[in-house]
DNA sequence: ACATAATATTGCTTACTAGTAATATTGTCA
DNA sequence: TGACAATATTACTAGTAAGCAATATTATGT
């Protein structure tokens, strides 16, 4: 069996959509995605940032693939295009509940 | 049931997990570790950064608790300390790969 | 067509970080 | 102790991106 390594080109695409989600506003555009779609006002309601930003990450997650839009009348609406980033997301969730639970035991321990 | 939203600074965590994947480099790096501990020097070698960087990368890894360090002599040996990184890695890879597929039959429908 | 509302874009500043060469540190062996 | 090998650190440059205010675009209703 090879190595199966990936090459730096495959490195790059993983990087890449990995950098996507390594940002606290897109994190929060998408989690509030995650009920049902939402317009970019709604968007803007829900999160603290500026209208303008807003819609540039939503750009920005529309080009990845990573959205959906839709028009309607005079609002866009945005959508979840993969589930998959909420996999992600819960796991690395996941992580940092587990690795904050044990750093409170070790400072329980060292408090006795 | 509460809405469950992650806070600002939850959100942050969650990206800083996330830009330790989003740089090719350090996911080099950790490809490399996946089967087994190397030392610097054997990772240097494994991929092509210089030795400064991959020093600096390691660091950066170690820092945020995805490695362990262990010294055997003059060589320091850097172990992945949460496989879940690797199940992170899965989730992302098997969604290029389908992303591609339909790339591919898409391509294909279109040149009939 | 005009006024208005929703969204997108532009130009800009600021902050951060990968990568590098050079140098420092740390450990080994003779 | 001195020479050498492995790793870490430092100081720097260059590239990138978030956030913002202002402006442009697009659609709606009258």
């Amino acid at each position: 069996m090879a190595k199966s390594l990936l090459d730096q080109h495959q490195l790059k695409a993983v990087a890449k959509l990995f950098e996507l989600l390594a940002e606290p506003t897109r994190l929060d555009i998408l989690q509030n995605l995650k009920k049902k779609p939402l317009s970019v006002g709604q968007i803007v309601d829900a999160t603290n940032a500026k209208q303008s930003n807003i819609s540039k990450q939503l750009g920005i997650l529309h080009d990845a693939g990573l959205l959906k839009r839709e028009r309607q009348g005079n609002l866009i609406f945005y959508s979840i295009a993969d589930p998959m980033i909420f996999d992600l997301c819960t796991l690395v969730c996941g992580k940092l509940r587990k690795d904050a639970e044990s750093q409170l035991a070790l400072i329980r321990s060292l408090s006795k």
